[in-house]
DNA sequence: GGCAAAGATAACGTTAACGTCAGAGTTAGA
DNA sequence: TCTAACTCTGACGTTAACGTTATCTTTGCC
């Protein structure tokens, strides 16, 4: 049916008014290439519900999308940069997700007014949750680098005493 | 055998001037307690050489002394600040485990002083390539920071423009 | 000197986040 | 159409950093 331009069961798409650079849909390897990660980590994400590739094609396989990539990216960020384990970024991406959800359906969809800003009150709160959790761990890094400031100086110093150990004169 | 002190078997001390709050040695369990670590973790900690209590009681029990709390402190900090595994951590210690020898036997030792300006130059080195790693960490902090900033101002706004609807009149 | 509490060693168990096959199916291109 | 390259779904393996018994000493204390 209608079968002229992509053969992939994109589920719904062109809503908004650009599209995003599409057409650009991955395979795995490819997407795995792209962000670092390996395929099996791929289907590991989307086996815990972390990452479901945009589309898939009539035989099965997964089509990643740029905002899958960013997802993946996002992923990767949590885990790395917070140390935070697949579970907790589920709960991070989740709320993200629902956030996203609100505001698209903001001047589009009929919910109920208070579901929307109970919604996003929640949001809010869960953004500022996390943002007290990396402001803290910001201040904590600041700490650990000041002090590592101090020993370098002091290893600097010990080395100036070794090489210019002949200042009396 | 001379009993009349301490009967844990301390290595050497009483070479610095101050002796640090002694006699304050702790067992396991009491350690764990203050550090947060549990007993299993500290006995790892010394199986994989990252921690060596500083005494242990003729019978084979481990003392752990304050300096060793501090270590386990830090051992902690460097994992969940920094993300490092113990191996890496390992290798952090060793380095200023190195600094603190040689700062010690500074006034004191026969080292001589080609050896001691070469372990000082590696590690000033090192201590410099944890700070770059350190530094690009609280970059991407920052980042994660402003752009989490943004956003939480963005559902801010949304949020204001359902409570204040009627700004219009 | 005897006992409860704390500690030691040894050894197996656990969990997260994938790695690594094996065997079968799918897709793009000549 | 036919293959070479890619992908799929299991299913078992791996590693780090401990957790959890179980069994046996050590220690502080009356």
């Amino acid at each position: 049916m209608t079968g002229a331009g992509q053969d992939t069961t994109e589920g719904q798409d062109a809503a908004a008014g650009q599209d995003t650079d599409a057409g650009q849909l991955l395979g795995i390897g490819a997407a795995a290439a792209r962000t670092g990660a390996s395929e099996r980590a791929l289907r590991y994400y989307q086996q815990i519900g972390l990452l479901t590739p945009c589309a898939s094609t009539p035989g099965g396989m997964r089509r990643y999308s740029q905002d899958d990539l960013a997802r993946v990216a996002r992923i990767r960020q949590l885990q790395t940069l917070l140390g935070l384990n697949l579970d907790e970024i589920a709960v991070v991406l989740r709320n993200e997700d629902r956030l996203a959800e609100i505001r698209q359906a903001w001047h589009h969809e009929d919910t109920s007014a208070a579901d929307r800003q109970g919604l996003l009150t929640e949001s809010l709160r869960l953004q500022e949750e996390l943002r007290a959790t990396v402001h803290a761990k910001r201040q904590a890094i600041d700490g650990f680098l000041t002090d590592l400031d101090s020993r370098i100086s002091r290893t600097r110093d010990l080395l100036d005493q070794m090489t210019a150990p002949a200042a009396s004169m």
